[in-house]
DNA sequence: GAAACTTCTTAAATAATTAAAGAAGTTAAT
DNA sequence: ATTAACTTCTTTAATTATTTAAGAAGTTTC
């Protein structure tokens, strides 16, 4: 098989892999492919055992398509979705099914030499727990905040090498697996353009409310990373004059004012001043666990709590102004582990658009709460394994491919 | 002769005035197709008198290449730039050059129920008294201010036409010629692109400073829009707690503290309170000489002059800031009218990013002033039209379209 | 319930790309 | 300096893919 059937027959499977049914017709147009050519190919990958018929599409108007999907069981992905303290590993299928059990560790990033070596460990542990054979697995998708660049597999805030060295390839080297790596905020807008509220959309802001407010933007219906790959810094945009030092050195950032680190301050600094709230019995120490559990009396109606979340909202939504103003998006995505809290953001966001947006601006753009939630980052890894599968050599020893003609 | 061949034989034209000399190899790359089709085009083009052979490019270590080129004086565009207040039209060839006087007329658009009908006259007049065929024309390419939807070719904001009906259309009508609109910043940013700074770039920001601070954005390579095709209102993104209402009806806009206008507001005041200054003579109710004036004393190095483009400068740097930190360009390019104040941008925008930017986003990052200046918009509206023109029908009555086999 | 209209599938004709060979020019080594 | 090795451009021939057209299957409408 020559290389450009290669490509286009990887160009197929990652396209069932986004898309869980898909006719020879819709494949034909996607892979930019003849219906002929197409049909060839399907026919050898259902030969070779990785797709399968799958019946017929309702008709539009005239005969029914016969459709096709991935053969279930034969390929694997290992997603890693990190943030500045915690670690989640996880086995995913094809059919984005967590397929072993997330593996959640404490790894703090900042000033730690050590934390590359213990997350390829883990993901060595996590694959050999798993019980799937190392051939089945396609790659390795890693999730991680900081400076990211993607092409050279480099981080240049967290997880040093020495000498810029490239952390794909410091880990593919371990394990024998192709590895990506991509910024925690770039993935979770990837999770929604591809399996979230984003799906098919061309001009989206996804904001990903974690212990910053990360931001991941959808231009032209594709991921933007800008010149270096670092667009996206929302958290650090010089914003307000409270003078108050932020963790990059400047003072007025915005995410002084809003993101979860500050609301677990805030709800702490409440209940120290003696403030009546459901939160008073929080373990403050466990950023995770308050985190949760503010976002918890949120939706039980806590007074104190939402009155934080407003707040935090009403700053989101300054922010959100901004994006508006100069990317006239569609659609605005609340992702990332704050989305938890749910509807509660949208009053506070809407009330800032109000005040500070020009209304033929923002009159049609729609604000949504992410369905994929804290989930988001790891089905983002594991996207973009697949997004980059055309271009990952083949692999010989896979127990289906190595039968291909 | 095909529909296909005619949009590849189209590109061709397209790519040659967009770059003067190419090979048939980089046609070839350019137009997708393979090296004897695009050979059999070129051909066909120079037996129907559009292109001609221009020698041979430098080797670049084999075989020299040859070139070709647009054949001279066989096609034309009309050019028209608008602001709020005057309107500047003028006949251009396919190598930028002007080859009528700029028309210049005072045309204002608030409020102005007669504009567009001005203007379809006005463009008449021009190209009459060009003295050039109406059949070599190619087509009319137009930026305004105002929100501009390109697609349907209406402005929202200006030159009403009763139901949402379309400009281009009216135009085209009225002259029988294709009519291309866009919003006077993005055009600004489509001169940059195709032959001012950002040539062959990605990831620019050119920032049109004019009576308002408009943005075009460049973004992987393609000039955005957005959603409705409203992106880079940089002028009203909420940013200073200043209080000062703005034109939009808000407070704080970005524009409160930085544009033309209020630099010769400021101009203005300052003279009235008695600064001794060069300004003290200028016409304060002809705001465009008064603007070239003041941008004249500061390259004479007035002072108070100098020190009204820092202050407004600092400002436009904080808002670049906020681009820089949600963008990641490789470059900003000072452009438009305000351009001409030349290189006294640059320190005061500098001082800015060193304050409100993360160091390792901004220092890759290049500041520059255009070269294009005050006549980006008349070569970027030029810009639009062949940036279309695949899409545009053979206008059957060219002396050299209509012999093609 | 049949006719008109869609859409999918298959097979033949057409048009493209790819590969290979030749031509022209540059660089590096003897 | 001259030749050999290497690049790159151009042309031709072989291969490959796309387009077109016809047929099959299904849906909607009158």
């Amino acid at each position: 098989m020559t290389d450009k059937k290669t490509f286009s027959r990887n160009k197929i499977l990652k396209e069932l892999y986004f898309e869980e049914n898909l006719s020879c017709a819709d494949l034909s147009i996607k892979i930019d492919k003849s219906f002929p050519v197409t049909a060839k190919l399907i026919e050898n990958l259902i030969a070779v055992n990785l797709v399968i018929e799958t019946g017929f599409a309702v008709s539009t108007g005239g005969r029914r398509p016969l459709t096709y999907a991935l053969k279930q069981n034969v390929m694997y992905l290992v997603s890693v979705a990190m943030d500045q303290f915690v670690t989640r590993i996880v086995v995913m299928d094809m059919q984005n099914n967590f397929v072993s059990p997330i593996e959640k560790i404490v790894l703090p990033l900042p000033d730690n030499a050590g934390a590359l070596e213990i997350l390829k460990d883990k993901i060595i542990q996590v694959i050999y727990s798993s019980g799937i054979p190392k051939e089945k697995f396609v790659g390795i998708g890693i999730g991680m905040p900081g400076f990211v660049d993607v092409e050279k597999g480099i981080n240049y805030s967290f997880l040093p090498l020495g000498n810029n060295k490239s952390i794909t390839k410091y880990i593919a080297d371990k394990i024998g697996l192709p590895v990506f790596i991509d910024n925690d905020s770039s993935l979770t807008a990837l999770a929604e353009l591809r399996f979230g509220a984003a799906k098919n959309e061309k001009d989206v802001m996804v904001v990903n409310i974690g212990w910053g407010v990360g931001l991941g933007l959808i231009l032209n219906g594709v991921l933007f990373r800008g010149h270096e790959g670092f667009a996206g810094e929302f958290s650090h945009i010089p914003f307000f004059l409270n003078g108050k030092l932020c963790s990059c050195g400047k003072t007025g950032c915005l995410e002084t004012e809003t993101s979860l680190l500050l609301i677990v301050e805030k709800a702490k600094e409440g209940i120290a001043e003696g403030r009546l709230s459901k939160l008073s019995s929080l373990p403050f120490d466990n950023l995770e666990v308050a985190s949760d559990g503010i976002m918890k009396a949120v939706l039980e109606g806590d007074q104190f709590a939402i009155e934080i979340f407003s707040k935090a909202g009403y700053n989101i939504g300054k922010g959100v102004a901004v994006l508006i103003h100069l990317l006239n998006p569609k659609l605005i995505i609340l992702s990332g582990r704050g989305s938890s809290a749910g509807q509660i953001w949208q009053a506070p966001i809407q009330q800032a658009l109000n005040e500070h947006c020009i209304p033929r601006l923002y009159q049609n753009t729609k604000i949504e709460i992410s369905t994929l939630g804290i989930h988001a980052e790891l089905i983002g890894a594991a996207a973009l394994v697949m997004e980059n599968y055309e271009r990952i050599p083949v692999n010989k020893s896979h127990p289906a491919l190595h039968e291909m003609s």
